[in-house]
DNA sequence: AAAGCCTGTGCAAACGTTTGCATTGGCTTT
DNA sequence: AAAGCCAATGCAAACGTTTGCACAGGCTTT
C-alpha cells in the first residue's frame, strides 16, 4: 500500500534546506554544520529512507553486484562454494546473482549475457562441462567486467582463476592405491576439455609412471558427468579382460553412480573393487561404503577466494594487471 | 580496457537524429519511419547496445530483479527448489539474488534489508528454523514490495504461500506404517515455530487416533535439525522402557542423522527400526538404506509455482488483493 | 574600517532513459 | 494558392543522486 520510498528531496524540503545540504550530511561531509547534520540524519532514520541504488549507479557506474556461473547448486561442492562467496561478498556489500548452467553451454552464455545486460561489477564463473569456446568471456572483458574462475577453469585462455592442485591431488591418491599393493587403477574422468580433467589424467600418468606400471589407454575413461554415460564407461571397465581393481573416479557422484553399476553386477564396492575420487562430500559421511579416499577439494575455501580475489580486481583502477592464479594445497583424506 | 558502453546518446549524435527518436526507434515505435528505425537498429546492434538498467529503473521503478531466501543451498530440496525458481524468472526476464539465512534469524533479517537497499520487485522466502517474529516482512510490505513463501510458511501471518500438503502427508505415512502392523511410531519433528512442523504433529496425532492407538508424548520429539540436537532427540528414545519401532522424521536428512545413532547403538536401521520421512531427496537413491517411505515434496515444482505466483503479484496493480494460497497434492513413495 | 577569510549552505549540471508536447515540412485538399 | 493535415522528428522535463563551484554572512586581521 505505502508503495512510497523517501527521497533526499523530501527530506530537504521538510528541513527546509537544499538537497545538496541533505546528501553531504548523510555522508557526514565536515562542511555541513553539526546541527544541520543531526537534524538531517534523524529525519532520514525516522523515514526508513535509503538510498536509490538507480541514482547511485548513474552516477557511480557501480551496482555493487556480482553475478555467479557455476553448474548445478545441488552439487555439494558448489554448494558450499557459494557459501563461501556469499560470506565474502556480502560482508563487502556486494550481493549475489546467482546462475546455474547445468552443464549446458547455451544456458552458461545466457547467464553471462544476462549478467552484462544487469550491469554487475564482476562475474564468477566454474564452466560447464560443455564449454570449450570462451567469445561470452570475451564480451564480458569489452564490458570491462572482471572474472574469476573456479575449479572449472578454461584452457589456453588466460585469466584469473582459483583452484586446488589437482595434478598433485590425483598423483597422491593413485600412489596411496599403489600403496596399498593395487596396480591395475583405473580412471573415470571427466570431459577432456576442462582443465581439471586434463591435470587429474597427468597427475594419474605420473603416479603410475613413477610407480614403474603401464598405463594401459584402456584404462582411462571420460563421461560427460551424466549418470547414464558414467554407467555406460564403468561397464566397459568391467567387460575387460582384465578388470581393474580400483576406480579413480571424477568426483564423488561419479564414484556414486558407479558403484552402483558395481553392486548390480555383482561387485561389492571397496572390496571386490575400490574406489576413490575428488570432492571428499560431506553427504558421503551418511554413505555404507563411501570411496576409500578423496582428494578434499575445499569448497568453501575456494569461494572465499575467488570472492576476495575478485573484490580485489574490481577496485583495481589499473586495468592491464597481470592474472592472478591461486593454488590451493591438497590434502587427501583416507575413510577406511 | 574499453570499459565504455554504448549510449542512446551516442548513437542519436552518430546518425544526427535525436536522444528520442533512437529511443522510439529501439522501441519499434510507429511514427518513426522505417528507414531511420533500420539505420537505429543496425547501428545499435554492431554497437552493442544494451539499455543502462540504472536509468530504466529510475524511469520504471522496476528492477526486474527477485530475491530469494532460504535456510541452505546444500539441502537438496531448496536447490531443486531454486532451480524452478531460476527457469520460471529468468524467463521472464528477471534475475535472482541468492541468500542463505542458514536457519538463523538475523541472517534471514539481513538478507530481507539488504533486498530492500537493492529494490528487488519481489522476494521469495522459506522462512529459517529460528524465525518466530515477522517484522522483516512487514517492512518489505511498507516498501510495496510482495512477499511468497513457500514450504516454511509463516504462522499466523497472512501471506501468499505454497506448500504441500504436510498434513495429509503426515497422516498417511504413519497409515502406511501401521498397514504393516508397526503401531509403536515416534515423530522427531522440527521447530514448532514452523507451520510445517505443526502439520506435520497434526497428521501424526490424527493417523494415530483414527487407527486407534494411544498417542504417547514421549514418542514425539523436536529437533533445531542440527545433527547434534537430532542425536539428542533419537538418543531418548532408545533410551525409552518402550522403544519406538519406527520413527517418522522431519526430513531425510535427520532421518539419516538418526539412523546413523541407531547404528552406532548397534540397530539396524528400518531393520530393527523403521524409518520414514519427508522430501525423497534425490540422493537417498545411492543410499544403503533410506527410509523405507518418504513423503513427496515436489521441490521443484515448488519453486516454479512460487515464482509463478510472485510475478503474478508483481504485475498485479490492484495492491489490495487477498493473499493466495496454493496447496500441492501429497504422494507417499515406498522405497522398499 | 576596509580587506580578507573562514563556515555553512545553495545552484545547477550530469548520469541514461522515457515521454508528453511541440515543431517541421511536404502533401492533399478545396 | 491558401488552408489543413499527417507523418516524422525534436525539445525538454523528469526520475534520485553527487559534486564543482558560487555565495552569504560573520569573524579576524591589518
Amino acid at each position: 500500500m505505502e508503495k512510497h520510498q523517501t527521497t533526499i528531496k523530501e527530506i530537504a524540503q521538510a528541513l527546509n534546506v537544499s538537497i545538496s545540504t541533505v546528501s553531504r550530511a548523510l555522508k557526514g561531509d565536515p562542511r555541513i554544520g553539526l546541527r544541520t547534520t543531526q537534524r538531517v540524519n534523524e529525519l532520514a532514520k525516522s523515514l526508513h529512507y535509503t538510498p536509490n541504488p538507480a541514482a547511485l549507479l548513474l552516477k557511480n557506474k557501480k551496482t555493487f553486484t556480482i553475478g555467479v556461473v557455476l553448474p548445478y547448486l545441488k552439487e555439494e561442492f558448489f554448494s558450499m562454494a557459494i557459501t563461501g562467496i556469499e560470506d565474502i561478498i556480502s560482508e563487502k556489500g556486494y550481493n549475489v546473482f546467482v546462475s546455474q548452467s547445468r552443464d549446458s553451454y547455451d544456458r552458461e552464455v545466457k547467464a553471462i549475457k544476462s549478467f552484462i545486460n544487469s550491469r554487475v561489477d564482476g562475474v564468477i564463473v566454474s564452466l560447464s562441462v560443455e564449454t570449450e569456446n570462451y567469445e561470452h568471456f570475451k564480451e564480458l572483458e569489452e564490458f570491462g567486467i572482471p572474472v574469476v574462475f573456479f575449479d572449472r577453469t578454461p584452457v589456453n585462455f588466460p585469466a584469473h582463476t582459483v583452484k586446488c592442485n589437482v595434478l598433485e591431488g590425483a598423483f597422491q591418491i593413485v600412489n596411496y592405491l599403489v600403496s596399498r599393493g593395487i596396480t591395475k587403477i583405473a580412471l573415470i574422468n571427466g570431459a577432456e576439455n576442462l582443465g581439471v580433467c586434463i591435470e587429474r589424467l597427468e597427475g594419474y600418468s605420473a603416479a603410475i609412471h613413477k610407480n614403474g606400471l603401464t598405463f594401459s589407454p584402456e584404462y582411462v575413461k571420460f563421461t560427460n558427468l551424466t549418470k547414464e554415460d558414467t554407467e555406460v564407461k564403468m561397464l566397459e571397465l568391467l567387460a575387460l579382460d582384465d578388470k581393474p581393481q580400483a576406480i579413480f573416479a571424477f568426483n564423488d557422484y561419479v564414484a556414486l553412480d558407479a558403484m552402483q553399476v558395481c553392486k548390480q553386477h555383482g561387485y561389492t564396492p571397496n572390496k571386490d573393487i575400490y574406489f576413490v575420487s575428488f570432492a571428499n562430500l560431506p553427504i558421503c559421511t551418511y554413505m555404507e561404503n563411501p570411496p576409500i579416499a578423496s582428494v578434499e577439494q575445499f569448497a568453501y575455501t575456494m569461494g572465499e577466494s575467488a570472492a576476495q580475489m575478485l573484490i580485489e580486481v574490481i577496485n583495481t583502477t589499473n586495468t592491464e594487471e597481470p592474472f592472478i592464479e591461486v593454488v590451493l594445497r591438497t590434502e587427501i583424506r583416507i575413510h577406511d
